[in-house]
DNA sequence: CTATGAACCTGACAGC
DNA sequence: TGCTGTCAGGTTCATA
């Protein structure tokens, strides 16, 4: 569950469903997704048993669980991991990895599940304002602290293309393939245009695009095009048919009726409308 | 320091 | 029915 809009959902989820509810068991079904914990499974299974969790947070894409000790349980869900909460009798998801058992009345489990497993948990000691692991990550321009001057001065300090100034987490967190393209689309700026050579009245649009199109996804349970992208109950969210450019090659741009033209970047795809986002003259 | 591209994984789907 | 190649909402690490 990639992008803002959906962590952002699962977060919701999460603060709704297992703040304050000892956890008596972890399982960790598989090593991969608890890589980042150094010291192993058991270890990790063993800092978290008897904890609880007293808050639900999000940074960008990653999450974390404060624990009352404060220390917190980070995870970030990479291409395909879920955080579900499902009753004791349902059966195991086939790329269940990592089970949570808590004390009390509501038998009901937390599960990661990550078919990818380019997603993780891990145990971060003292993280429960911050963990450190998430120093380097910026805030999300829906983060009422996000700094929208420090974004503006690096953009236009930077010889990247404009896309992959958005998706360095560095600059600004939480916008991915998705909302990257779409907020593009809404600033009527091609992705390739480099920072430095962009105005700052673009710059803007192009932020004003990811808080508009993040925002309007949230508010439909973020976007999901098969069953890979859920929340914590396991329903979809519908954004995806709100989608201007992403996934739409071929189909006419809403605004000009330009078919949308796809492009080879950075080992994926880039979806833009060749009327409304002209190529950048020149090199590149 | 910045800027790329490959690597990390599994599974679905198209085409032969 | 295979097989091969491509593609997928992300991040990190090694190399220029």
């Amino acid at each position: 569950m990639p992008e803002l809009p959906e962590v952002e959902v699962v977060r919701r989820g999460l603060e709704a469903h297992v703040l304050d509810r000892p956890i008596v068991e972890v399982e960790v079904l598989h090593p991969r997704p608890v890589r980042r914990h150094l010291a192993g499974p058991a270890d990790f299974a063993a800092a978290l048993t008897g904890h609880t969790f007293t808050a639900a947070r999000r940074r960008g894409k990653y999450l974390w669980l404060p624990l009352e000790t404060g220390d917190a349980l980070l995870g970030h869900l990479g291409m395909s991991g879920q955080m579900l909460v499902q009753p004791a009798d349902a059966p195991d998801e086939r790329h269940l990895r990592v089970r949570f058992r808590f004390e009390g009345p509501d038998a009901r489990q937390l599960r990661f599940v990550d078919q990818r497993m380019f997603g993780g948990l891990s145990f971060a000691p003292g993280g429960a304002e911050l963990p450190a692991e998430l120093a380097h990550i910026a805030r999300d321009p829906l983060d009422p602290e996000f700094d929208d001057a420090a974004f503006l001065r690096r953009a236009r300090r930077s010889a990247s293309g404009i896309k992959r100034i958005l998706l360095n987490q560095s600059v600004i967190s939480g916008v991915g393939n998705i909302y990257a393209d779409e907020a593009l689309w809404l600033a009527g700026v091609h992705g390739e245009r480099r920072g430095d050579r962009l105005r700052v009245v673009d710059l803007e649009r192009v932020l004003a695009g990811a808080r508009t199109v993040m925002t309007a996804a949230l508010g439909q349970g973020g976007t999901s095009f098969d069953a890979l992208y859920v929340n914590v109950n396991g329903e979809s969210g519908y954004f995806d048919r709100s989608l201007e450019v992403y996934g739409r090659e071929g189909q006419p741009c809403s605004r000009c009726g330009t078919p949308v033209r796809r492009a080879s970047f950075m080992n994926r795809s880039s979806f833009s409308c060749p009327t409304c986002q002209p190529a950048p003259r020149g090199a590149r």
